[in-house]
DNA sequence: ACCTGAACACCGTTCAAGT
DNA sequence: ACCTGAACACCGTTCAAGT
């Protein structure tokens, strides 16, 4: 908050004039994180393969979230509060349900996926902030690190995917 | 630190003494947290199903987590700064490997489950923490609440373990 | 070897007062 | 309507000095 006022040339206590405290304005901005999906947004509609439609709802939050420093805590934290549109679980959930699932199904997946996106990105942006403090010093990797960050992410989402599809082919 | 040093009633800075700053304390912790696994412990050796075996090692990690407050963030924060044993994950990945995985397929299971559990039991313990705090007091419920979180919780997990169970079943 | 005392450089938040 | 000034009640961390 006292960064953000200097930032705007304003004393801190300026902020609570338009914002009850520092979590209500952290929600305006997880709103607007995951509102700007950079790419996949268009192309999402046009996929006929739910399969890929979730895949693509995915990599396209990933990409919000990593547009931000602390993004996917940010978010997190906002959805553990209740605040927040439910916009970013009910994309994927309707990603889902494009498979033929039930909503119960859609919405529990849904959550299931988001919970894995924010998981992983959580984890890819605190190792970002961490060496770039410089606190990694020792060159320490942590036992969850990856060389190649998008690959993991994507088995991962393939993993959630691909138990979708078991599950409806037991039908 | 100060809360901790006056529960042990000496000055803050005679913990500096012990650990070098907060993190190192906290990754010590950590390791605390998920070495006392409350249930399936000696169970999980005799399960003779690879996926009764995932899934019991995943929430014997869940329950370790949910014994402490703010028991994922100490965690995923100490993994994230490479800090802590690398028990977790490996834990995790023998447990896929008795389904014949090879070792990367294995590791790379057992780091997107790690994500998930603790992007889930986060939100979980984040939520607890608030309407104790009473902060919640509209009765604000976040998208991703569900009204019974461990049912939630093996739902993702069988998800998981099912796209594992696809991968293998089209080799 | 282990701890105290005092300080440094921070936080988020409140609230009377200004314009 | 919007902001300042000053304060309150906190943080983690350092470091000389004590015993």
């Amino acid at each position: 908050m006292r960064r953000l006022a200097a930032a705007l040339d304003v004393q801190p206590s300026a902020l609570y004039w338009h914002f009850p405290n520092k979590q209500t304005l952290l929600a305006e901005l997880a709103d607007r994180i995951v509102a700007a999906r950079p790419a996949g947004w268009a192309g999402t509609d046009g996929l006929d393969d739910w399969r890929d439609a979730v895949r693509a709802e995915a990599a396209a939050l990933r990409d919000a979230l990593l547009a931000y420093r602390d993004g996917a805590e940010v978010v997190s934290s906002t959805l553990a509060l209740g605040l927040g549109s439910p916009e970013t679980v009910d994309r994927l959930a309707r990603a889902v349900a494009r498979g033929g699932f039930d909503a119960e199904t859609s919405r529990r997946s849904a959550t299931a996926l988001l919970h894995f996106v924010l998981g992983h990105v959580s984890h890819e942006q605190q190792r970002l902030q961490y060496d770039s403090l410089g606190v990694l010093a020792g060159g320490e990797s942590s036992p969850l690190d990856e060389d190649d960050p998008a690959a993991a992410f994507a088995f991962g989402v393939d993993l959630l995917v691909g138990g979708l599809e078991l599950s409806r082919s037991r039908r």
